[in-house]
DNA sequence: CCCCTCTTCTGGATCGATTCAGACTGGATC
DNA sequence: GATCCAGTCTGAATCGATCCAGAAGAGGGG
């Protein structure tokens, strides 16, 4: 067993907290004897105050959780979350605090225990599809929390940006371009559907904020030249990954009349449905959604957002708590890029 | 200030024990009381037992640390990285445990300190460059550890690859192709160069250990077709990104007779060395290192290595420790993928 | 009716530190 | 010589739980 702080102070014959300040207030006691108590605590094999011991004591723990709903796992495989991650983690470093990865399981009970045995300061909670419960979970812990996609009220922390009309730029600018019938390819579409076609009778009817946000951005632009909800296609891929989003493209080929493009709520489901498309030799246009780097040597036209500031920022609202008359939510600007994915529609 | 269990225990009118009994271990009281200690827990606002104070008495914390040399905003910048992370994280989400990410700050001082600081059960080390500091550090807190870079001693727990050989692999195949005349690319070949052309007396100088095993590793196939160590070009890039890699690739061109092939110890410095050079116009033939989904996508010739593997099981022996008979170190396989950035070399 | 076992609950020790009010010392000040 | 002060160090309380030995009561068997 490792010796403890009072088998030191046991051995040198002082006070366990002249030891105490040995190691964390350096001016509360006289260099020599400090300097006895650390060799001799070396030379126990003392490895310092236990951390935990320490958190405890304090009240706080020198480390933020970031949460994501689906398995944390999967975080990965999203270049845009890693983005988001960076920027976390800058913001972390820059403050000298740890990061904790909270893997929340698929059940409700378990998500709530695993944000409950969570020793945090505070969450980072990125796109947790069922957030309201979530969030409950952290306000009753009485931890600050930044989220960063529904807007939530007024008082709470948000980094975010506009989700409908960022979607809708992009379809406007396939519009622009001509085309009328589409498919829009997200997933989280409804709970428990399997891939492929989907019916939603109603936009409102999606659970997921974001996804909602963004499908119901594409539709915005579609009705403005008189194409009406019911008329677009939706496609459910089965997870948010690039061989989800391959997957779930090919049910197109089943309809009598193809879609001339496919609008994407993520890039990872935009270069899947590019890698299907392309690899069937045709040529409809695709949209993307995040601008990851792959987007770009991939040449997918797609919505930025700026992933890395979107981290940061979260992470900073969390560390620096604004005051009641500071700004507590933050829009960031999104831009639409333009690359080779999309073309005008074809002559019907 | 939310109420604590002790307060739960006095307006229910039952012991401490009982109601921390009612969250741990339900079969020591009756359903009942339980569930009155939970209602009026869930009234008073309690938020269920501190996680600080459980993993103080209990002795572990439920959390893996892991640590990375350079900032840790960098780790997210390798895509291998990236997969060696989404494999820790899928072996702690089945253990039910959480993921500590823990910024090293460069001095040793902060870096020691922030290991002492770090509240885990046990650490993954993914190549810190100065290992023996930081794994002396864990070690004197007496918490377990693996590492994946420079092979340990015997009892240690260890999860990698055979560097030199894998390394070797990738430059016999340019060999193969009469390739003589080659420059090696890498991050963190000498302490305090500055980016470009270096000049290491001895592969033995090379500090960091996975560098000096691959770098090794190229020399050995090179040494076989009568091409000795002081012939070869070393190019050192500020860090391991592929802007870095494109940026120290320049120093190419001032040479007289630059070299025909490079072989970069990552895949980002090879397509940073890939942009620079297609760019320029140039053919020479290029290798990486890892096997990331861009090398693919850029037709990289490269060594893959398996990173989700490497990271799942690093944790895993963590979680369950082999016994004194079982292996305590993993050698995974690697594969030399050749694909089209690299040709014959030109005649002379 | 007594002994035994089982279930349910309690008290107090404990995990390993930090904190803060105060005690003691020696020297400077008036 | 009394007073004050700065510099050092100590003791006891505290952070918020878990754990373990054991008490109390209920029921069962002989």
């Amino acid at each position: 067993m490792k010796p403890t702080l009072r088998a030191v102070a046991e051995t040198v014959g002082v006070s366990r907290s002249t030891v105490s300040n040995a190691y964390g207030r350096p001016d509360q006691l006289s260099a020599e004897l400090r300097q006895r108590i650390l060799d001799t605590a070396r030379q126990m094999g003392y490895p310092g105050p236990n951390p935990t011991a320490r958190s405890l004591r304090r009240g706080f723990v020198g480390a933020i959780g970031v949460l994501f709903t689906s398995r944390l796992s999967y975080a990965f495989t999203d270049p845009f979350a890693v983005q988001f991650l960076t920027g976390v983690a800058e913001a972390a470093e820059h403050h000298g605090s740890s990061l904790l990865l909270v893997p929340l399981p698929g059940d409700l009970v378990g998500a709530r225990k695993a944000v409950e045995n969570a020793a945090v300061d505070g969450f980072c909670v990125y796109c947790a599809g069922d957030e309201g419960e979530i969030v409950d979970t952290i306000r009753a812990r009485g931890l600050p929390f930044v989220t960063t996609s529904a807007r939530p009220g007024a008082q709470d922390l948000w980094v975010g940006i506009d989700e409908r009309a960022a979607a809708r730029s992009a379809a406007e600018h396939l519009t622009g371009l001509g085309h009328r019938r589409v498919a829009l390819l997200s997933d989280d579409v409804l709970p428990d559907t399997s891939p492929g076609l989907v019916r939603v009778s109603d936009v409102a009817d999606v659970p997921h904020p974001t996804t909602r946000e963004r499908l119901a951005g594409f539709a915005d632009a579609f009705a403005a030249v008189g194409v009406t909800w019911p008329e677009l296609t939706i496609l459910a891929a089965a997870d948010n990954t690039r061989a989800a989003g391959a997957e779930a493209v090919r049910a197109l080929a089943a309809l009598p009349e193809p879609p001339t493009a496919v609008l994407a709520c993520s890039d990872v489901l935009a270069l899947g449905a590019l890698d299907t498309l392309r690899g069937a030799g045709q040529s409809s246009s695709v949209t993307g959604f995040d601008d990851i780097a792959e987007a770009a040597s991939a040449g997918l036209t797609t919505v930025l957002q700026p992933g890395v500031d979107k981290g940061r920022r979260s992470a900073e609202l969390l560390f620096d708590p604004p005051s009641d008359t500071e700004a507590h939510q933050i829009l960031l600007p999104t831009t639409l890029v333009v690359r080779t994915s999309t073309g005008p529609a074809p002559r019907s």
